[in-house]
DNA sequence: CACTGTAGTGAACGACGTTCACGTGGACAA
DNA sequence: TTGTCCACGTGAACGTCGTTCACTACAGTG
């Protein structure tokens, strides 16, 4: 699989495993994640597809490698803040992680990531919960919630960019549906449900999220809870 | 695109859209959505794959349609409940809906739907958050973010499911990654991160999400905020 | 200089989504 | 009953995909 040189024996590589990822991640970018293709990232190497099954095994195992990467430019958070200000922080710099690259979100979400990076991200929120006070069960439980959100959240932002023209016709449907039948709630919430800002979308599930856990944190101590901020 | 027969006309149709998506439920059930294909759909109708072009454009159309179709056995939550338990019926039932198919996340993630019964679906959501007091754009908003968690809980859900065997790979190589290096938030809450109970950890995100709703409900309440409980 | 052994090539395999000229056969009009 | 119409389904093809493999190229070692 992986193309561990434990010497110099042999013919020199002229690709290897993080330059075929950058080049995915940069073609990914122009292209999309349909037209991603094994022969396409080979053209941008100069090779040839059947090359690059000499460092990943799969097209899958190269994907993972690529979400692996995106998580890369993911900080820790400022130490001095409170819990919950860390934990948005956190989650905010996921989904900008996710949003750098064109269908990031699909790409991260199609995968079982296991790389430092990830672990690295995992192990700051968990760190971040459990200083704060929450029990093992609580804080793993809150980090797979944020994980969901953040990905879901991200997932519909990067798909609503890919329609744009294309949109239009799913919207008029949907505007015709609203106007002609019974959905008078959906009607007066259309303005907001097809809001492009994003970000205020995002803010808001995650105030809501983080509010929860606020409650959770006062409504059940007892046991070994003790407030973080 | 859709065999509006306005007349009987022509030949009589063997097949319809509504018995192509039955079939390829049922297909999608047995063999996975990465092999389900036109010309399998096709052989379970006793056709040939280019007959499925009379009903559906694309792949793309029939997978929405599919998605479309998911969503059928949702149905209106209790009217004598609070409103926090509508929201958590209604959350649950979408699980259920989706979890009722193998990939059914996946297939509904990968789908903008505008069909009746998704209408239906935000309809009902959007009209208990309505009903409850919150001004429309935060109904709107607790929407879309209840939607995303439910969707990313059962898109993890799903593959978590899928991996069976195969996890162990990716299961040892976390295990040994937090053995060995430092992470000792990671390697204390390991064993609940790889619960599969899933159930758990999906009613404790629906309740943070819940719990988050009400303390905004509680704390900004003033202009023509009103608790629905 | 010959040997070793990995890296990359080129061609192929089977399967995919999709298209299209062409038969086919019920439903309508006569 | 007969004839015409026309939507439906067929069969074959196109281009592309992920992946495999016998083979060649070639830098370092002895």
């Amino acid at each position: 699989m992986g193309s561990t040189s434990t010497a110099g024996r042999g013919r020199p590589a002229r690709i290897d495993q993080a330059g075929i990822v950058e080049t995915s991640l940069a073609l990914l970018d122009d292209v999309g994640l349909e037209a991603l293709t094994m022969r396409r990232v080979a053209d941008g190497l100069d090779v040839r597809a059947g090359a690059l099954y000499r460092h990943f095994a799969t097209k899958q195992d190269l994907l993972t490698a690529m979400a692996e990467r995106m998580l890369a430019p993911i900080a820790k958070p400022p130490a001095d803040a409170p819990w919950t200000e860390q934990i948005k922080a956190l989650a905010r710099m996921m989904r900008q992680a996710l949003l750098a690259h064109r269908d990031g979100a699909k790409v991260f979400g199609g995968t079982h990531s296991t790389g430092p990076h990830t672990l690295a991200f995992a192990e700051s929120v968990l760190g971040v919960l459990r200083t704060a006070g929450f029990r093992d069960e609580d804080a793993a439980r809150v980090f797979l919630t944020v994980v969901n959100f953040v990905l879901g959240h991200t997932l519909e932002e990067q798909a609503a960019a890919a329609d744009d023209a294309v949109e239009t016709e799913g919207l008029r449907r949907l505007r015709d549906a609203v106007l002609t039948g019974g959905h008078p709630h959906l009607a007066a919430t259309m303005r907001v449900l097809t809001d492009p800002d994003f970000e205020a979308h995002f803010e808001f599930g995650l105030r809501l999220l983080v509010e929860g856990c606020a409650a959770r944190e006062r409504s059940s101590g007892g046991g070994d809870r003790r407030v973080g901020e």
